[in-house]
DNA sequence: TAGATTGTTAATCGATTAACAATC
DNA sequence: TAGATTGTTAATCGATTAACAATC
């Protein structure tokens, strides 16, 4: 279901193809085109057919493509038609956006865990969760045999955390924290940080 | 200072040197090289020299670049050497963490002004700013003549106030509401989508 | 059938990299 | 000077697009 040689900038554009998708599913639609879909995301219709074709034949000559049909086959490309579940690290006002965050669960994630290392927030609600001491991190996390996690914690508190999560088996980051993280090969990370985007809009800007 | 045909993939790198040479800069370091720096981001030496070379010659044969100078230069480069007023609009828990997130100040950016439409949050406070009613969202932007907005409100009202946001002079939106949004012609948009790359990192998962 | 749209090949376009003269 | 590193050219690599046969 992964076939090895496919671009990395191919896999990335999945996502926005598998959101928009199901954007139109909402608006009751159930048959599109590459064109048109290509038109919605501001991408060419040769593109999106090109990126698709990597993964199989989706589509009908002179038809285009169902919806649904579409939206189960990026779901299982992208891994996401089961449900992962995902620790949070860091409950300050990032990590209570993200636990309050409403938009994971019907596109495959399920916050499970939320960690801290403030005796102050440990123990208390976050969102509908309990925070929980940061030094039970591993154990947690291998007892529920999770492999996702988000990163919200300080800067200086980056590394020290990643490494923990590295232990406890995790094979994916995304980093809110503003530094980048080492981490081993095979680890996968993927960084937000808010103040590229503005300075790369910017540049544009009279 | 903004060469018209420079690659915007270029210029999107232009934020993630100027981040590293900040944090060499704390690190006490003076001077650097293309192949440091390039190891540092996991980007080829060459790519680094390449991409700066579009805007000028900023480095010493055989001895490389000083931090400091191409810290400015960047800066310049990107319109980030003085700070922009940044107008945020959505309350919510989203909004109190970009409210309360201190990474602006120092890379190029001020948040001035906070919106909301709920009559329980116009006139509280948000970290230190008060609440704004997004009723007078057009006149305040255009008494302070700012051009830089943070959308983070939900899904229905983004287009509704990114008409306003237009209306009132607005040039560049950071968009976190999970939905793309029309713009005419001129006015930046970039998004945040972090579903986006949990669904990237996923394929890649066992 | 006629019209439409796919999947795919070949051509084009653009970005990255290798190599090196210039020079600090 | 010798060693190092830039800025840049030319070569390579990869991604996008144009075109079209296949076919629903």
């Amino acid at each position: 279901m992964s076939p090895p040689g496919v671009p990395d900038i191919v896999v990335g554009r999945l996502p926005m193809y598998l959101r928009e998708l199901t954007k139109m599913a909402e608006e009751g639609k159930e048959i599109t085109s590459s064109q048109e879909l290509g038109k919605r995301l501001g991408i060419s219709s040769t593109q999106i057919r090109k990126d698709l074709s990597q993964f199989g034949e989706f589509g009908k000559q002179g038809t285009g493509y169902n919806i649904n049909f579409l939206i189960i086959q990026l779901q299982i490309i992208l891994k996401v038609e089961d449900v992962w579940d995902v620790v949070l690290v860091g409950a300050g006002d990032l990590g209570h956006a993200i636990a309050n965050y409403g938009g994971f669960s019907d596109r495959g994630f399920h916050l499970s865990l939320i960690f801290d290392n403030d005796p102050k927030k440990i123990g208390h609600q976050v969102g509908s969760y309990i925070v929980k001491d940061v030094s039970s991190l591993v154990k947690d996390i291998r007892a529920r045999n999770i492999r996702v996690a988000m990163l919200a914690v300080p800067t200086v508190d980056a590394q020290t955390v990643t490494d923990r999560l590295i232990e406890a088996g995790i094979h994916a980051i995304l980093c809110y924290s503003q530094t980048s993280i080492r981490v081993p090969e095979g680890v996968k990370v993927e960084y937000i940080d808010p103040v590229l985007h503005l300075q790369h809009m910017t540049y544009y800007l009279p």
